[in-house]
DNA sequence: AAATTTAGCTTGCATTATGCAAGTAGATTT
DNA sequence: AAATCTACTTGCATAATGCAAGCTAAATTT
């Protein structure tokens, strides 16, 4: 775990994972706009190392040579039981982010919401898992 | 999410809640000890931070005045699903740590290894639930 | 086709966190 | 009473972070 953590364990590293994978967000820009604030040159700097470490993985989008395309890795995606927990250890212990019933209902049926959230990982469906949550909405 | 990870997001927090839930320490001086490598300032800070979250708790020692003693609360061991996550996930992808085999087998019994997790922190048992596994053992 | 905007960064600099070695106070052992 | 042990603290060097600004290439607007 120890390893885990030389990677994971910092600020923003499992924000940016839990993004893709529940957010379904894609692009620099939407990691930075996303309301939670970080720092350009700190995302800049965590997306090559979630990169390095086969986690995600980057490629260009073909409908626009600007956009860079952020996506899970296999490895990337087996991170979403610990999301998964700590969504649900933070609704439960500090935060009003995430509306609590719906956190409530995850925790109930987590096998169902891991094979839903492998599924838009597997056919690249963006659709956001959890309502947008964040400084702009409701989360404190 | 983000609130949870201001207070876990870092280098040291989970593994020291890990230590705590999974291999039975309670003195400053077995995390010291541990092989992990946290400098001492850094362990007296991340201990501060953890009991101001309400993650644990100190009492002085009974028996031997020098010591304290350092437990999760109920909001610490709530973190047992999380750490568990982070093991299977690290034993897959990352560490030979702890031996591979039993952290299949702890995969296929998740809920049984959370039940006994919690009955060994309910009844103060410090045996370990898993065996040393470090810098002086077999963690690479 | 020139000008503007957008995306994904980098750079410079101030602030904060981390790591290391050494030291300290109080309790305990010898 | 001297030595040892536990849980720290302190001082200082180095590394990580945050902020504002700038930069380049591609796309869009005029």
């Amino acid at each position: 775990m120890s390893i885990s953590l030389e990677m994971l364990g910092d600020r923003w590293s499992l924000l940016i994972v839990r993004d893709l994978m529940v957010r379904g967000y894609r692009t620099f820009r939407e990691f930075e706009r996303s309301g939670e604030g970080i720092a350009s040159n700190i995302l800049a700097d965590r997306l090559r190392k979630l990169e390095a470490a086969g986690i995600l993985t980057v490629e260009a989008e073909e409908t626009d040579g600007r956009k860079l395309n952020y996506r899970l890795t296999e490895k990337g995606i087996d991170l979403a039981p610990v999301v998964l927990e700590l969504l649900i250890w933070g609704a439960r212990h500090e935060e009003t982010g995430a509306p609590c019933a719906v956190m409530v209902e995850m925790a109930k049926n987590r096998e169902a919401v891991l094979a839903e959230t492998r599924r838009r990982w597997q056919e690249r469906d963006p659709t956001p898992l959890l309502p947008p949550f964040g400084k702009d909405s409701t989360e404190k």
